[in-house]
DNA sequence: TCGAAGTGTTCACTATATTGGACACTTTAC
DNA sequence: GTAAAGTGTCCAATATAGTGAACACTTCGA
């Protein structure tokens, strides 16, 4: 058993910080029945439960599917020895991200052309990010942090990070890149 | 709202194959709250819920994050034109398995040595794989289905099935690989 | 210092889920 | 045909979840 309803509960509430009451006003039930779930008191009903989502907002399936929040890596830089091959025979294929938890994607080698730039105005979307520079150099800038990544290094960060991509070189380069694969996109209750 | 519990339920109970009876048998309920459950009558509780799943078996995050099966795609092959450029400035990256449904994966390029070979012993694992040749021939087999992929062709199925891959020529081959993304584990209840 | 407003908890009461045993119907076998 | 065993449904009785109003406690400001 992962997690029990009540925990589960207790730990959403607090994540959006707010109280029992604020919850119950929001959902439209009594800080009781929150209090009382929280407790491990009473199992709530799958409608209660979902009022009670309601106001978070969360869906069921979130509910029951997210897991303990893991602490957020320090650096999202990855040094060559951190990443495994995973390739066969006559075939080389590394796993960038290895060791990062809940990872949901993952992504293969790409091409940038001398000087090409995602744009000044830094990318953020939905989702996780992950490469691996192959051939040149490639100046990957995320949030606060950047560094200039030379073939054989890496990086993993999340995607609603601002973050841009920089081929400063005068030759090609060449890195892996991919969007983030919807991740059982749960159902909307 | 994609699925009311109730549906869900039967969903679930149907496709094992088990009556209301049998069902609540096994899960040390009586048959009555299965049929209510499944008429929308009542909204059962969490701990009732759990109770019926687990005779399935099914955790709570399974059931309610399951999507409707969809129909097996005919051919694992596809075709250049079904292949989306979702590349940006400088970048070329081509996203296969577009339009495959509840996808958990992303893949991008790699390179066979001449001659390599995946071995005659027929690669079956969990999850599903795709890919794309990008130079050289390459040889697919997936089940009873054999084909050789030129540049710009490529391929999705289901990793369950057995496969092989080759490189006939003489030449370097190139083609994008990876292995399935472990999607959303659920927490086992 | 004291009150006002916040927090989570508790309890009698009410609403609802669950039970156990019926019912009507279909399928299978003799 | 029809008895036996299966199916899903329905209903009064019971167990449990949810409510509303209290309680004790802490925090904050006058």
């Amino acid at each position: 058993m992962s997690l029990e309803v009540s925990t589960r509960l207790k730990l959403v509430r607090e994540k959006h910080a707010l109280s029992q009451r604020e919850l119950a006003k929001r959902a439209g039930v009594t800080n009781s029945t929150i209090s009382l779930i929280e407790q491990n008191r009473v199992s709530p009903s799958i409608s209660s439960l979902k009022k009670v989502l309601d106001g978070v907002p969360m869906s069921l399936a979130e509910f029951f599917t997210f897991d303990i929040e893991e602490p957020a890596r320090p650096s999202p830089f990855f040094e060559p020895g951190q990443m495994p091959d995973i390739g066969g025979e006559g075939v080389n294929l590394f796993l960038v991200g290895h060791g990062v938890q809940n990872r949901h994607i993952t992504m293969l080698r790409e091409v940038y052309c001398a000087g090409a730039d995602t744009g000044a105005e830094m990318l953020s979307h939905a989702g996780q990010e992950v490469g691996i520079v192959v051939k040149g150099e490639i100046e990957l800038t995320v949030a606060d942090q950047s560094r200039v990544l030379k073939p054989g290094e890496g990086y993993y960060f999340d995607s609603t990070l601002p973050h841009r991509f920089r081929n400063l070189g005068g030759d090609d380069a060449e890195l892996v890149s991919a969007s983030l694969v919807s991740p059982n996109s749960p159902p909307s209750f």
